[in-house]
DNA sequence: ATAGGGTTAG
């Protein structure tokens, strides 16, 4: 029992972990019930498993300490290894004298949701109730919010509405804050007009305020419906509510979203006539939404024109800036505003940075976009997930697929860890060349995936053990297909 | 606690 050993051996030497009785856990493990069978468990995932099992210690610890803020880091930890936070959560879980606290249960819902989908989401919910090993009674209202969502996003929004329509049940208030919540998922989801029947059915019982009214404008301006945002504005103001600055803001990208580039304009213009406080973000969606439909030109006249009437451009204008030139013009007139808010003292954030390097990947210039990588430390900003995917996206296509791999090797080692697209783009590169060596790469990177919770596509599997086939290799074949019929990814009416 | 500008390939 490999796995028994690691955690006497770490619990042993960290300290941080010599609170919780260890006979009890080991005892908790010898009869198992309940758990996943451990004897299947890499060498990775029991290491994993011990990193979480401190994690979550002190996550309960920090929230003890100070309830509002997270360990931000750790949290991000745990959502790589979804299958070993799963497991540990269940191992704490049957100790008598452990409880999970509210953010603990947060975090571990949405985590199962990713991986299990929305199966066990009621459960959390009324045992997280129920338990009376936790003293914090109530879920947190975020809980709520993350349930919605993933409900929603599995195509069933009417539990999300049910789950909220008994959210007193569970300890929790129904107020106009989760009203809100739970009509933002909906529309983020372009169920817009399920959220509008909602809202018109309860909107007098929560006292919809302005920003019930706004999430539910950007709605329909999210699925091109700008008259009915339009709409619910004069409703707003019928009713005597002030429409503010973000509802103007978010009409006007309503209409540059749409391609109402003409009635964007002129809304923009009725904005200025009104005397309405335009500010940084008004300016920045009409720069966007010029660039997104290619006008250039009137994208740059928008930008310059700010100044003069006293609104110092952010970084965000910056970068829509930067972007409508990558896109529309060239890197090298994006990168000579670059440096030029650079100049300025602006110190580039990462969205900036992948903008430009995005820009410059798809010239081609990758030593450019390298050295910008590299220079991003320096503004003390990291690499994040998007340019790590973008700069290893662009090396496949061109078949430098070592360079992506050392990229890639970088990330595994760094804080920022590889996702599923991150999987998806290195492994399909290898099947392009058709290499033995790179086969078995291919087949080790699946290996990990699974290990850290992601769901390999049906093809995937079949791809690697093709190619394993084809190449001789049998054994490594068998592997994969047991990995597959594990995940549930087998082909249909297929027995091992 | 809830909304609110800028990043994603073909």
């Amino acid at each position: 029992m490999r796995l028994q050993s690691y955690l006497s051996k770490t619990l042993s030497k960290n300290s941080q972990c010599q609170t919780i009785n260890q006979n009890n856990l080991l005892k908790h493990l010898q009869d198992g019930n309940n758990s996943p069978q451990q004897d299947n468990l890499s060498e990775q995932l029991s290491a994993s498993i011990i990193n979480l099992f401190i994690c979550f210690r002190q996550i309960n610890a920090t929230v003890q300490d100070n309830p509002t803020g997270l360990g931000a880091a750790r949290l991000r930890l745990c959502y790589t290894h979804s299958i070993a936070a799963l497991y540990v959560f269940f191992i704490l879980f049957r100790l008598a004298h452990h409880y999970h606290w509210a953010n603990s249960f947060l975090v571990i819902i949405d985590i199962s949701s990713e991986v299990r989908g929305t199966k066990h989401l009621t459960w959390y919910i009324t045992f997280h109730h129920k338990n009376i090993y936790m003293p914090p009674p109530r879920p947190h209202p975020k809980t709520f919010a993350i349930v919605f969502e993933r409900y929603v996003a599995a195509g069933k929004p009417d539990r999300a509405v049910k789950v909220f329509l008994s959210m007193h049940k569970h300890g929790c208030d129904r107020n106009l804050c989760a009203f809100n919540m739970l009509l933002d998922v909906l529309c983020k989801s372009k169920r817009v007009e399920m959220a509008f029947d909602l809202f018109r059915a309860f909107r007098g019982r929560f006292r919809a305020d302005v920003v019930s009214y706004n999430i539910i404008a950007n709605g329909w301006c999210l699925i091109k419906r700008t008259n009915r945002a339009l709409e619910v504005l004069r409703e707003m103001v019928e009713r005597g509510l002030e429409p503010t600055i973000s509802t103007y803001n978010l009409m006007l990208k309503g209409y540059f979203r749409a391609g109402q580039v003409k009635q964007g304009w002129e809304f923009f213009l009725k904005m200025k006539k009104r005397g309405c406080e335009i500010d940084v973000v008004t300016y920045t969606t009409v720069v966007h939404g010029f660039g997104v439909v290619g006008e250039v030109e009137k994208a740059r006249r928008v930008f310059d024109d700010m100044v003069k009437e006293g609104c110092l451009p952010s970084v965000a204008t910056y970068t829509a800036l930067i972007q409508v030139l990558c896109k529309k013009s060239s890197v090298e007139d994006a990168l000579v505003v670059f440096e030029e808010m650079v100049r300025k003292g602006y110190v580039p954030n990462t969205t900036t940075y992948n903008v430009v390097i995005r820009g410059l990947c798809h010239s081609g210039k990758m030593e450019k976009a390298m050295e910008l990588m590299g220079r991003m430390k320096d503004d003390e900003c990291e690499p994040n997930i998007q340019t790590y995917n973008v700069v290893i996206r662009y090396f496949c296509d061109a078949g430098e697929v070592e360079k992506g791999m050392e990229l890639f090797g970088k990330m595994r080692s760094g804080e920022c860890l590889p996702n599923l697209d991150t999987y998806n783009v290195l492994m399909s590169a290898m099947f392009v060349r058709k290499k033995a060596d790179d086969l078995l790469v291919a087949g080790k990177l699946l290996i990990e995936m699974v290990d850290r919770g992601f769901v390999p596509r049906r093809f995937i599997f079949n791809r690697i053990l093709n190619g394993l086939l084809l190449t001789g290799n049998q054994w490594f074949a068998k592997e994969i297909l047991r990995l597959q019929s594990q995940s549930g990814r087998l082909p249909r009416h297929f027995k091992l």
